[in-house]
DNA sequence: AGCGTATGATTAATCGATTAACCAGTTAAT
DNA sequence: ATTAACTGGTTAATCGATTAATCATACGCT
């Protein structure tokens, strides 16, 4: 910057104000500067101004587990919705501990970071960080600035299975614990209507009893008429939909498999997955928007009034979530050939 | 620190030395300031330090495109091999196209990353950056910093096939132009011996033929005496396995699928996958320590000598992959019943 | 005693950008 | 005509940590 201003004979102040558009600056002056500033290939160093502002345009996103496969989706949106607005994404992952994450948000905070985007665990508690919060978890939770409606997203997978004839639901789900699943078999539930029987399994429940690899069983439930079988996730319903292959159970003739999160293989197995999709890029945008605003504002840090929001508030907190119709939902089977076995290839 | 400083009635020159274990500071005196830091929850300036040492201690991670479901395990690997030697991880993502890729390197470079780690997509050609790249490919690309060794990989997958009495095999790639999925099938293809007979598909090439939901047309190639297909990576190999189990062929009873990668889903499908599972923790330590290293020597940035490398060398280039060998692998149908039709379930 | 050498700590400059305070002209207003 | 207000710019302080240069003692050795 400086050698900017002694190439134009100017100070490095009125170069700083030219480049901002702060201070006042003639039109004229601001052009040269400009084409200066090109001309050598100035670019700002983020450290000096970190420096003097006390602002880095960092913000730190912290994941429960990467390892997740929605985190793509998660990641993607994040770095597109926050480089849009000028700000880099820092990662932090907590591979699934609580204390980790501790960690990895301490981490992030020393690194300077402006603001914190968090995909909670169940058990996730955001202390007083010091910095603005964002929360992405679901509706019901909480502190929850902005997530998917997932309890929606269940209505509406349920409502299509109800709409296909269906009147005998497994419902399957991972984590008993988790805000997110139970809102969407919530939400299932609350469409499945009057006249039709449901059952809930939780796989996580079911693995800790009968080992990791375990079957699921579920042989057994379709014995008992079951002939639509929703899950919480498309990896859940990827594995109903396997087991279901195995045992020669034609899908969706014979049984319908419903999944969420439309993960990047759903579509490409055989049948292509039915499920719900969620507006990662709109859900991110609202984040960053909301954490922005609050950071942009100027929190006198030491100014901790009564009413110190631990998470800052989105303008809306629910995103509406997508039903993607695919191969594997189909009209229910007739009570009358409970098991087809011609060869309906 | 000044307050440490002020506290303790010495220099803040003198806290620095303590903290940093640089300069001449009695033991007794480096004691009561470590005290007084913790006492006072003294954390650091990131800014402070990047202004003045000129690092920022951040390294960016250039991804072809997040979306790809090896990328939980990339990224995760990197962050936790960064953050052990003191570096944070700043993600770009550049969506596929190799100009959003360029733009995403420059914002991390104007961002101060001390060095880069690129995944590269096929075309890339990194360019004077101005910092040291760690480049994770694969062996056979020049530049490469270090990568699992996807022919090794390849050679593995084939041996155990060709160990279950395989004689005619299925190779299914993706993309013809990628220098990984090259080295896996030319692995596969060295190992599997004089006395087998091979078909390459690519589906990319296929699905620009028929469209992207088309089937594969595995049927023909069973029907032609295959009986095993090796797929280069678990996400066609699940397109494949669904594919078979939906025309009710029975894996690995009459056809043996392999994929590659060890996604997240490939233990839980049925039957759970024989894949290929590369390291990614080492491949990202090794990676990360070369950059390091790099960076800590303290290139005079200036002097870019004849010899200036484009991308780090690290101490091995090649992380050896791992067979793991699960449920959808198994011996080769005899071939006097090429179409069991029993339910051997 | 006198000289050289460690030891332990201080001073002050520096990194690059921002910004409050100030200054010198010019124009407008009373 | 004198003051007020505006314009276009400059000065200098500041953010926090690092580090070369320097200084003041104390110690060891001949």
């Amino acid at each position: 910057m400086s050698m900017i201003a002694d190439a134009l004979g100017v100070s490095s102040a009125t170069v700083s104000n030219a480049l901002s558009g702060k201070g006042r600056v003639s039109a004229n002056l601001v052009d040269k500067i400009r084409k200066k500033a090109d001309e050598l290939g100035y670019v700002p160093s983020n450290a000096g101004r970190a420096l003097r502002t006390g602002r880095s345009n960092v913000l730190g996103l912290v994941l429960p587990d990467i390892s997740n496969p929605l985190f793509p989706q998660i990641a993607q949106a994040m770095e597109a919705a926050a480089s849009n607005v000028g700000y880099g994404v820092l990662i932090a992952d907590s591979r699934g501990k609580v204390t980790t994450q501790t960690q990895a948000i301490s981490r992030l905070i020393e690194r300077g970071v402006d603001g914190l985007v968090v995909i909670p665990r169940r058990g996730t508690r955001i202390g007083d960080v010091g910095c603005p919060v964002a929360m992405v978890d679901t509706p019901s939770t909480p502190g929850n600035t902005v997530s998917a409606d997932h309890w929606e997203g269940g209505a509406k997978v349920a409502r299509h299975l109800v709409d296909l004839g269906h009147k005998n639901f497994l419902l399957v789900g991972h984590d008993p614990a988790s805000n997110v699943q139970n809102d969407r078999i919530g939400g299932m539930k609350s469409a499945l209507g009057r006249n039709t029987r449901h059952t809930t399994i939780w796989l996580e429940t079911l693995m800790h009893e009968r080992g990791e690899r375990a079957s699921l069983g579920l042989i057994d439930h379709i014995k008992n008429d079951v002939t639509a079988i929703a899950a919480v996730s498309d990896l859940h319903a990827l594995r109903v939909l396997t087991e279901l292959q195995t045992a020669g159970i034609k899908v969706p003739q014979q049984v319908s498999v419903t999944g969420f999160d439309d993960l990047i293989f759903s579509p490409v197995v055989t049948p292509s997955l039915t499920t719900v999709h969620m507006d990662m890029a709109r859900i991110a945008e609202l984040a960053i928007a909301a954490l922005v605003r609050e950071i942009e504002q100027g929190k006198p840090a030491g100014q901790n009034g009564k009413a110190a929001k631990q998470t800052v508030t989105a303008d809306t907190s629910k995103v509406s979530m997508e039903l993607m119709v695919r191969a594997s939902s189909g009209p229910a089977a007739s009570p009358d050939a409970p098991f087809p076995t011609g060869e309906t290839l």
